[in-house]
DNA sequence: CGGCGGATTGACGAGGCTCAAAGTATGTGG
DNA sequence: CCACATACTTTGAGCCTCGTCAATCCGCCG
């Protein structure tokens, strides 16, 4: 679990211009670049745990990540994704709410909490890109409601594709033709509000309608886009 | 459709306390009733239409009103309700996402959306405040997502239930015995993404169940909240 | 090689959707 | 005041999708 300072102020940050601090001056960046640490996490470790204090808010630079929480008879609850240039971070609650554990190798941008806040406070802007931030969650919150409570198990299926093939895009609004599920069906499945076995026979039903293509359980060709934004409607 | 200038400088008002501008200083109220107005509208009536360009920003003072949006088929779908001293408007976009329809009889108060958003700029608790409502927006659209894509048809109308005599209750935390459905069988079948026929038949099942009473096809009277919450997870 | 976690595939049953009909509330006009 | 229309709700019957249970398969690692 290493622990590494920031380097060069954010020249090479890979997500500069799309996180939040992107709205900040090279002041303020610089401030931030010396009281945050970079942090790798592999695949399955836990990132924050619910119920943990919060003291440190984040932005994820390269991988992914899952929200997730688990219901009173202890069954995770997976209710979102967080792409890079994503911020995680408990702001007005000092414990957290959700579990955030890595999908893939990941890495984060850790700043502590307390020192973001007071950032926060004299930074009318960087308020603001949380704002939009969050009006943005709020946006795909309500697509995923869209997906999960109206849709047949083919549609979501394939909007979950889709939408993973997006944010696997090199440009921003593009989408990938070929990518790595950081899912796995267990847990597209939980997403998605289906089982394991219903979300296999729908991607499988998806390669034979030749929608798809698969190399190895994990990898993802779209064939035909077209045909997959027709079924989320 | 008569628009009622603000009196009394907000001292009257029943969300004045819950609402947005509560964080707001005296002076500035002022200068908020001064430009704002009141305004109400009928079960049915719609307060916005999605596309259209946003030029009002508004609270909720009394009523309840639907968010929803209608997909590529034309068909609705309620993603979100809004109760009193909840907030209305798109912020950094010039159209709105959203179809926003009067539930019941409604009072909003109106703000022209550069007047607000140029306070916005100004005062930074604003900003803080209205942040702080969109993550609670946003963990209510979670919850909703877990209603809606993990629980069967009876959990999700005793949750609808549940959260909809919590919004009828008269103090915060508390949750009212007996109250009156703000949403038809169809509006209720849509938010939980059902048929009304199913409402219909879980409704009759609780009512069966001696978990709740009717009266008319409106009222609602918890008879049991326990059994409802244990439901729900 | 065997063991393990994840994925696939099949058979079966139940829950919820579709289609259909009838019941209830509210308003409108004669 | 009643006849009628309209909108909403309730209830029933049958079917289909998806969940459950179970077996098998694949890739990976010791």
């Amino acid at each position: 679990m290493e622990r590494v300072p920031i380097q060069s102020g954010c020249e090479e940050c890979p997500v500069r211009d799309d996180a939040i601090c992107s709205v900040l001056e090279d002041g303020d960046r610089r401030h931030l670049a010396r009281i945050g640490i970079h942090r790798d996490f592999e695949r399955g470790q836990t990132v924050f745990a619910a119920g943990d204090e919060s003291i440190a808010c984040a932005t994820l630079i390269s991988g992914a990540l899952k929200l997730s929480r688990c219901d009173a008879e202890g069954v995770e609850r997976i209710v979102a994704l967080v792409h890079p240039a994503g911020f995680l971070g408990e702001l007005f609650a000092n414990t957290r709410e959700f579990d955030v554990t890595a999908l893939t190798k990941s890495r984060l941008c850790l700043v502590p909490r307390k020192d973001f806040e007071a950032m926060l406070a004299e930074r009318p802007a960087l308020t603001q890109a949380l704002l939009r931030r969050t009006l943005d969650s709020l946006g795909e919150s309500r697509a995923l409601i869209d997906l999960v409570g109206r849709r047949d198990a083919r549609a979501r299926v394939a909007g979950l594709l889709l939408a993973l093939a997006r944010s696997a895009a090199s440009e921003p609004c593009g989408q990938a033709s070929s990518f790595e599920l950081p899912l796995t069906r267990g847990e597209m499945a939980n997403l998605l509000g289906l089982t394991i076995e219903t979300v296999s026979r729908q991607v499988s039903k998806l390669v034979a309608d030749q929608i798809i293509g698969r190399s190895g359980s994990r990898g993802i060709t779209v064939r035909d886009a077209r045909a997959l934004e027709d079924m989320t409607g």
